[in-house]
DNA sequence: GAGCACTGC
């Protein structure tokens, strides 16, 4: 059939109507599901059942039962069941959706109300929004009656009914795994559990900002005292710890920053890694130092906290350490495959869409998709048919869930909608771990992701459309249980399912690992190759990353770190950026260096516009940058910085803001990044009056110096214009195209530098300015081979 | 003449 999505809603809806809709195939449940048999299920047949059955088909750890957790050996003495391996997955079976534990070590299967734990959004990731709640109970006693309040619903957590089998473990041993799903409250308890008994202090680090204040402000309510005081935390931009503070959740790169200071996390008796099975690059390398911390520290205890899927692997990269297990509290969701996978996502998703609207109960729909692309098409598409579907069905409200997105398009997703009606959202990735969406009691997972892949030998990235791990199908499946039973609708068959990766590739094996390096460096390894790598990114990536900061003069001849390393790797920036600041501060263009720097650290600052004003956005934005249209991107972000700073009031930024397609909440995140980089600019020169002439400096703005900075930064970014037009880089010769989002697009000039070279329908240089190529041997003769650079 | 997931200091 393949359906065309160019097709008109007319059509699309008849198709629907008719019994050519054969997906996703259902199992029959022995929950009540009256009105599943709508209209579209004739024709399914039924699956084939393997073995034991249904359950099989069920992640048992998304039962809605308690369980006692299960300790190691150690912890005997008592007639419960063990378990301190995680057993291998069954060849031919589902192996992600094996928990390691069996029938029997179940000892209560009474029903559990509403998960308890918090919600958590991303809302209050802006300080603006978070500070005016919550205000009003600070009193001691308000404090205290709030604590026990919460206590009840503490002991209701299946961590809590562990504790003391937990607590001895975990005084008898160095290092430990705990594996915990959702709803298990080990990130809200196992730490308040150690407290009493931990002389110095307890990190706990997570992945993402608005899950480090979160739990913080969550576990400060519990433990009855002020946020900041006993429990605190700590991320970039927002700090509420102080040197008292016992129990402190920080972001992983917190943490990084805190050894790089003090290697031996003095301040510490035990440091906790959440989410460790994420595998970002900065969690990856908190490991590695901390493996090496314990040789050296007797009195520290570690205890990394992860989903099931890595635990073995942890517990070998710490000599074995013991793999301790508690039940998560998760609805059951059903598992359902597709038998005949479209070729387009977009028209399966749509038909999943529609059928899981005409034959389920109530309760909101997540859509997993790869990309914006995907999801405009089909918000554009359903809001054309829903008008069209039976109207015994609930009326379909499509929300798409990105990123970019506006925050206040982003949170339409939350406001509850009037009866009759069914929210669909449309998310990328950001859903699976970052937004947890309410009131979802349907998946329906494309098994696409888009994924950023380093390729260290060419020197660029590309972005492609990938399926996704087992792991992140688990993942994406259990949002349907958060609240009640769900259902999880797969839009592969269940063969394609079984030859998935069991686990999403680390990070840290398809990323530039420059600024890794140079914080291993920094923090005093020698030997890189051979440093405890929990993956090693592998030679060929290493050996790049150490050559391009020797090129950028962080590393000496011997591969020793120099002052400049040292001072590069305190920045919170890319080496590149680090190094570019460093060079602009000694030839006097230190402040407009600064001013470019931190708008290329914020995302999505200058956007894309909409189609229909593209050309009308284009015009102005190179009418007003005078000279971003001469000399390139660079200097177009200076320009457009200096004009917002330039408004008197929020409501003119914000409006100058959309008329150019700019993001005012970038902007706003631009002058929080150039804050904290002066200071540490100042800090590093010692001098206090560094940025005190500011408006003077601007008017005297020596674009060559500024340019000739950024190369030094960027010489291997570099490419030349040949006689037909097109451009060579120089360090490979490759043909590399101006992107179209460039100012500098469709111009001719000798030579240009970029930031970021991206490989999708060709090779593409973002973020372009153009230079001369006298300065390409004035600044790069160290890097690029006279020969192949200029010819 | 493109169109890009997510996160962190």
């Amino acid at each position: 059939m393949g359906m065309a999505t160019k097709n008109g809603n007319q059509k699309l809806h008849k198709k629907f109507g008719d019994e050519e809709v054969t997906l996703p195939k259902s199992e029959p449940q022995d929950a009540p599901v009256e009105t599943h048999d709508q209209g579209t299920t004739q024709k399914k047949k039924k699956r084939k059942r393997k073995g034991k059955g249904n359950a099989e088909l069920i992640d048992p750890s998304t039962q809605n039962t308690a369980t006692e957790v299960v300790t190691g050996p150690k912890s005997n003495g008592t007639s419960k069941p063990q378990l301190n391996v995680i057993p291998q997955p069954e060849s031919g079976s589902k192996p992600t959706e094996t928990q390691p534990k069996s029938k029997k070590q179940k000892i209560s299967t009474k029903k559990i109300q509403k998960p308890t734990v918090k919600t958590v959004t991303f809302f209050s990731d802006d300080e603006e929004e978070r500070d005016t709640r919550g205000r009003g109970a600070d009193t001691p006693e308000g404090l205290h009656a709030r604590a026990r309040e919460l206590l009840e619903v503490r002991k209701t957590l299946p961590v809590y009914k562990a504790k003391d089998e937990v607590m001895s473990h975990l005084s008898k041993n160095k290092v430990t795994i705990l594996i915990g799903e959702t709803g298990s409250g080990k990130s809200t308890q196992i730490p308040q559990f150690l407290m009493p008994i931990n002389k110095k202090g307890i990190a706990v680090t997570q992945p993402r900002r608005v899950a480090a204040i979160n739990l913080a402000s969550r576990v400060s309510e519990e433990a009855g005292s002020k946020l900041g005081d006993k429990v605190g935390y700590s991320v970039r931009f927002d700090n509420k710890s102080h040197h008292y503070t016992k129990l402190k959740y920080l972001t992983d790169g917190m943490l990084l920053r805190e050894i790089m200071m003090d290697g031996d996390l003095a301040q510490y008796s035990t440091v906790i890694i959440d989410e460790a099975h994420e595998r970002t690059v900065l969690t990856d390398l908190l490991m590695g130092f901390l493996k090496q911390l314990l040789a050296k520290r007797d009195d520290l205890k570690v205890i990394i906290m992860s989903a099931t899927l890595d635990a073995e692997r942890f517990s070998k990269f710490y000599d074995g350490a013991e793999i301790l297990f508690v039940e998560g509290r998760m609805y059951k969701v059903d598992r359902l495959y597709i038998d005949q996978p479209s070729e387009d996502i977009v028209d399966s998703t749509i038909k999943a869409i529609v059928q899981v609207n005409n034959g389920e109960l109530e309760g909101d729909i997540l859509v997993f998709l790869p990309g914006q692309e995907e999801i405009d098409k089909c918000v554009n598409l359903l809001e054309r048919i829903a008008p069209e579907l039976p109207k015994e069905a609930p009326y379909i409200v499509p929300l798409p869930l990105y990123a970019s997105l506006p925050p206040a398009e982003q949170a339409k997703v939350f406001v509850p909608l009037k009866a009759r009606k069914r929210k669909v959202i449309l998310a990328t990735n950001i859903a699976e771990t970052s937004v947890t969406v309410p009131g979802v009691r349907y998946v329906i997972d494309s098994g696409l992701r888009k994924v950023k892949v380093w390729r260290h030998q060419l020197g660029l990235s590309t972005l492609l459309t990938a399926p996704v791990s087992k792991a992140s199908a688990t993942q994406r499946a259990g949002r349907a249980g958060r609240e009640r039973e769900g259902k999880a609708f797969r839009l592969y068959t269940e063969n394609d399912y079984t030859k998935l990766p069991l686990q999403t590739e680390p990070e840290i094996s398809r990323s530039n690992v420059t600024s890794p390096v140079l914080m291993l460096k920094r923090a005093g390894v020698d030997d890189i190759l051979n440093w405890p790598w929990l993956e090693n990114p592998g030679q060929d990536s290493l050996v790049s990353a150490l050559t391009q900061l020797y090129h950028l003069k962080a590393l000496d001849d011997n591969g020793k770190i120099t002052e400049l390393g040292i001072q590069m790797a305190i920045l919170p920036l890319e080496p590149q950026l680090s190094a570019i600041l460093l060079t602009a501060h000694k030839s006097g263009c230190l402040s407009a260096a600064v001013d470019i720097v931190s708008c290329l650290s914020v995302d999505n600052l200058v956007l894309n516009p909409q189609a229909e004003n593209r050309d009308e956005v284009n015009e102005k934005r190179s009418n007003l940058c005078v000279l971003g249209t001469k000399y390139g991107d660079l200097l177009m972000v200076k320009e457009l910085l200096d004009f917002y700073t330039q408004f008197e009031n929020s409501q003119e930024r914000k409006q100058w803001c959309k008329e150019l397609a700019l993001s005012y909440r970038g902007f706003k995140n631009v002058i929080k990044v150039r804050n904290q980089i002066r200071q540490y600019m100042i800090s590093l020169t010692k001098d206090k009056h560094l940025f005190d002439e500011d408006d003077e400096k601007n008017n005297t703005l020596d674009i060559p110096s500024v340019l000739k900075a950024f190369l030094s930064g960027y010489v291997s970014n570099t490419a030349i214009g040949m006689p037909d037009r097109s451009y060579r880089t120089t360090t490979s010769g490759q043909l590399i195209s101006i992107h179209p989002s460039s100012l500098v697009f469709g111009k001719k000039v000798d030579a240009i530098m970029y930031n970021d070279y991206v490989y999708t329908t060709k090779g593409y240089a973002r973020n372009v300015s153009v230079i001369e190529l006298s300065w390409l041997q004035e600044v790069g003769a160290h890097v690029l081979a006279p020969k192949e650079s200029v010819n």
